[in-house]
RNA sequence: GCCGAAGUGGCGGAAUUGGCAGACGCGCACGACUCAAAAUCGUGUUCCUUCGGGAGUGAGGGUUCGAUUCCCUCCUUCGGCACCA
């Protein structure tokens, strides 16, 4: 009894028994059953009319249907009505996702089948479902943990399987100690990599799993040229899949091992000074040599042991090990040496890669961190360079000078900072030249590499010359000693910091033959000559990895393999689908599936030779579910393949897709990869399963946080159904934010779309009487009728639900003032009743019915045709004409609509307010916006 | 660090192409009805003002007769990625 005061409207309605008050309770579950027993809302295949699959996001059954599911529905819903009474037959489906952990932890803590709570859940949810008054076809739902859903769900991996896109392999994957499962790397979040579930931090284990091979689809998943999705989400998913551009390389290890390579930039070879393998590379223990077979080993337990408690991600300090080990650099036969370290992945690439530490940052910082010799082999491309020069480096009258030949520097106490343009770099040279001190020498940096000594001028253009220069350095300033490579020394200078590194695309330097070619041309060259020689070739590598199926748990559909100590791997036939989920389980956590301490039920036999063989026990990730829902909808219960394919031929694919932004690395993905996979078994048809994807935002709780129990501010749709009724809820739903934005929940905003249904619902009940309307009242009142007709017309087009409503309410203020001007009797106000009512019925279907009936129009307002907006009605034929002076607004004055220019300036120029501005000048310059604007200049 | 989105009254938000900023609603104030309250209806509501006007769409600059809208720089918030070679 928490909204005593505030349900005391409906309990004095109800004692009044007033038919004119608006009771959204009694007339929202008349109008339901009404609907549901004549079946209106069926969509059957119609070859006569245009079809329209609009599809919303299948909810997962938790128990209760929560704002944010009436955020997603309420407005695909109204859209999809709309749809229908535009002559589309809509398909607009639901169903549930109802295998899942959730269902496997209540039966762990209370000690409920899985089933018996699923199944509970989905029975409570569809009367929610329905409370909203949804043109669902319930004939059509589909629920992924029925037997009849996941026999195809199997049939779908058998097929899969059969085309070499399932396979199993032994990989380090992403563990859920607190799910007991393995996840997807989509299903791990955050800088913790945490479960998307249960925020637990997961770790890596070792083990033999299932995977699709997602990555086969990987170029195809770029194109987004059949689909009209947000390009927010297209490029999450190009960020996703991560495509890169390079080339494979083929190194050699002294031994004589090839060691291949994937880089983006081949350009950058001739600077490649050493080799980095990740820790658990192949070639590692051929490679370490006896010396350092105990550090790199260390190293390796290290890694191991980090990736297990997890890496901080505050310690960003470079590690690793030097095997001991060299190669051979292909394109100059240079030995570099080859080291270990944890930030090259074996996952990505070939898991090793060519260090180019003058031109890759994370090269840059292990080079220096170890002394790793760097080479720049690119050009910069802003032509910094810098040159710092002691004052004991040059004898006295240098500053002056250098002053003279207009070089500006800024002075401190140990010498001059100089930065200028590359091309003044030979001047700046000649002039230390002349004043060099015998115990110095200077150095030119950035875009030039030079050093200056009293007898020679040493350019910097190889490793051997590094070492050389470091000497002569050395024996000038003993301090020098410290340093193991030039560019350790020039980096404790933090002057020349942003000059020493960068990975632009310049022109080549110090690249032997290939030196001067330009940056925009080198990679492709590169290539080109790579391929050429046979050491390498133009490749694309991807982010995106292969999707692991493989759960550890009950509540999932069975993944339908046999394992045969003779045939491995065997599919169960498809005459044996599906592989059904035992009853008798036992919940205990273990960390293995529920499914392989069955004390039976894995016992089977080889479908080949008939001997004893066991079933996998691991289930398949519910995300394979979802990936074909939209397929069920069409037959759920067709028992000859996943869908009847004479409903598949009429309805794919899906014209419109709602849901949550959340899944757009996810099911987006996935559904896609399934499509194009079926597609290339002959199963689907197109290159895409769903044509137009809309995203709702979030709404939050009123204290503009994410609605969550623990924090209290959960606002329960049930309760505002009870209080407001459905077609407020749907109303105020659309109205109160951009739909692809969301926002925080309003409590007092509902009061308001209340206030305005009632209103209405007023209004038509007690229509005013017949007056003497003056013919302006009834061309504006319709004039605005045909206005709102083609702006909610486009607005349901283009998902702007918000402003459906606005307009709604905007034109129920002027019909309510047209009726006080008397306009009621006319055809006009008929038709604005009419129109009105029309408009109203996909946003709230329920109370929009009842006036409809009230009206005396034949039932169902839902079965009419949406009406065609006048062009000849929205005409204005006053408007008005808006008169700037100096771009500033002074004036309004009322025109016909068909003014000239010349009119409206001379109208402009007469206006008293105007003429005060003027001031008596006489204006440069009068801009006209025909209809609409004079702006007079001075 | 990289990529992306968004910043408009007290609040949610509106503004077809560069052309009247603040539609519509909430809240608030005042008034009507009422013994009273609720509900309902009406009026007002960006800020400042010497009542002539002036300022104003995160900040600063630019283009333009004219900028919430286009361009540049910066700030804040949110989302994604994060040693991806």
């Amino acid at each position: 009894m928490r909204f005593v005061a505030s349900t005391m409207p409906f309990l004095r309605s109800y004692k009044m028994i007033d038919q004119k008050i608006y009771k959204p309770n009694i007339i929202e579950p008349k109008w339901q059953e009404r609907w549901e027993k004549d079946g209106i809302y069926k969509s059957d295949i119609d070859k006569n009319r245009p079809k329209y699959y609009a599809l919303t996001m299948l909810p997962y059954p938790s128990g209760d249907l929560h704002m944010g599911h009436w955020w997603a529905m309420a407005p695909s819903d109204a859209r999809a009505r709309y749809l229908r009474m535009k002559g589309y037959n809509v398909l607009f489906p639901i169903g549930f996702d109802a295998f899942g952990l959730p269902a496997e932890n209540a039966a762990i803590s209370r000690n409920i089948h899985p089933r018996k709570w699923t199944y509970a859940n989905i029975e409570k949810m569809r009367k929610q479902l329905r409370s909203m008054g949804a043109m669902f076809d319930w004939r059509r739902e589909a629920i992924s943990s029925d037997p009849e859903y996941y026999r195809w769900t199997e049939w779908f991996f058998t097929q899969l399987h059969k085309h070499n896109l399932a396979y199993r392999k032994k990989a380090p994957v992403d563990w859920c100690p607190k799910c007991n499962t393995t996840l997807a790397r989509e299903q791990v979040w955050g800088e913790d990599r945490h479960c998307e579930r249960c925020n637990t931090p997961v770790i890596k284990k070792e083990l033999e799993q299932w995977f699709f091979r997602t990555t086969s689809y990987a170029e195809e998943l770029l194109d987004f040229s059949h689909l009209d999705w947000p390009e927010r989400v297209r490029l999450l998913q190009t960020n996703w899949i991560g495509r890169s551009e390079g080339a494979s390389v083929i190194f050699h290890t002294e031994q004589g091992d090839p060691l291949e390579v994937f880089t983006t930039r081949p350009d950058t070879l001739w600077g490649a000074t050493f080799m980095v393998l990740a820790p658990e590379h192949p070639l590692v223990e051929k490679l370490t040599t006896s010396a350092q077979e105990a550090e790199v080993k260390a190293y390796i337990a290290q890694t191991l042991r980090q990736s297990e408690i997890q890496r901080e991600a505050t310690d960003k300090e470079k590690s690793g090990v030097f095997t001991g080990g060299y190669a051979i650099n292909p394109v100059n036969q240079k030995r570099i040496p080859v080291w270990i370290a944890d930030y090259v992945l074996m996952t990505y690439g070939t898991g090793a890669i060519m260090a180019v530490p003058a031109h890759d940052q994370r090269d840059f910082d292990f080079a220096i961190k170890f002394g790793l010799p760097i080479l720049p082999v690119i050009d910069r491309t802003d032509g910094l360079t810098k040159s710092f020069v002691s004052c004991h480096s040059v004898v006295d009258g240098f500053i002056d000078a250098i002053e003279k030949t207009g070089f500006s520097y800024e002075e401190n106490s140990e010498g001059w900072n100089f930065t200028f343009p590359v091309t003044k770099t030979d001047e700046f040279i000649q002039v230390i030249k002349e004043f060099i001190a015998s115990k110095g020498w200077v150095e030119v940096v950035g875009s030039k590499w030079v050093f200056v000594f009293e007898n020679e001028i040493i350019v910097w253009d190889s490793v051997e010359k590094d070492q050389q220069i470091l000497k002569l350095c050395v024996e000038r300033n003993a301090d020098a000693k410290q340093y193991r490579t030039l560019m350790e020394m020039l980096w404790q200078r933090p002057f020349y910091r942003d000059a020493l590194y960068h990975d632009g695309y310049g022109t080549m330097i110090n690249s032997e033959e290939f030196s001067g070619t330009p940056g925009d041309l080198a990679k492709e060259k590169v290539i080109a000559w790579l391929q050429n020689q046979g050491t390498g070739k133009g490749m694309v590598n991807y982010r995106l990895r292969d999707w692991l199926i493989s759960r550890q748990r009950y509540w999932g559909a069975p993944i339908p393999i046999i394992y045969c100590p003779e045939h491995g791997a065997v599919d169960v036939p498809e005459d044996q689908l599906p592989v059904l989920l035992p009853d008798d389980v036992e919940w205990k956590p273990t960390g293995e599936s529920p499914l392989k301490l069955h004390p039976t039920w894995k016992n089977t036999t080889c479908p080949i030779c008939g001997k004893p063989a066991v079933r996998e026990t691991d289930t398949m990730d519910t995300f394979m579910c979802s990936s074909w829902y939209h397929l069920r909808y069409l037959s759920p219960h067709y028992d000859k393949g996943p869908f009847d394919p004479r409903e598949y031929d009429y309805w794919m694919p899906v014209d419109t897709y709602t849901g949550g932004i959340e899944h757009a690395t996810m099911h987006l993905i996935y559904t896609r990869f399934f499509h194009k996979a079926c597609r290339d078994m002959g199963i689907t048809k197109g290159p895409e399963p769903m044509i137009q994807l809309r995203n709702q935002g979030i709404i939050l709780g009123e204290d503009s946080e994410k609605m969550s129990k623990s924090r209290g501010n959960v606002v329960a749709p049930d309760e505002l159904v009870a209080r407001y009724g459905a077609d407020t809820v749907r109303a105020y739903l659309m109205f109160f934010a951009r739909w692809d934005m969301g926002g925080p929940w309003s409590s007092g905003g509902i009061e308001g779309a209340s206030r305005w249904l009632r209103r209405i619902w007023t209004f038509y009940q007690n229509l005013p009487k017949p007056g003497k309307p003056s013919i302006e009242t009834l061309k504006n009142l319709r004039r605005k009728v045909h206005q709102t007709l083609k702006q909610v017309t486009h607005d349901y087009e283009s998902f702007e639900f918000n402003t459906i409503i606005s307009g709604l309410m905007e034109l129920s203020n002027e019909m309510i003032k047209a009726g006080e001007a008397g306009a009621a009797g006319t055809k006009e106000w008929q038709e604005a009743l009419e129109i009105f009512i029309l408009m109203l019925a996909p946003a709230s279907p329920h109370i929009a019915e009842e006036l409809w009936s009230v009206l005396g129009k034949p039932y169902s307002i839902h079965q009419q045709p949406w009406p065609e907006f006048d062009p000849e009605a929205i005409i204005e034929d006053l408007i008005t004409l808006v008169v700037q002076v100096n771009g500033k607004v002074r004036d309004r004055i009322e025109a016909p609509v068909n003014i000239t220019d010349q009119e409206a300036k001379n109208l402009a120029l007469q206006s008293n307010t105007i003429q005060k501005f003027l001031e008596g000048k006489e204006p440069k310059k009068v801009i006209i916006v025909p209809g609409k604007l004079v702006n007079i200049v001075l």
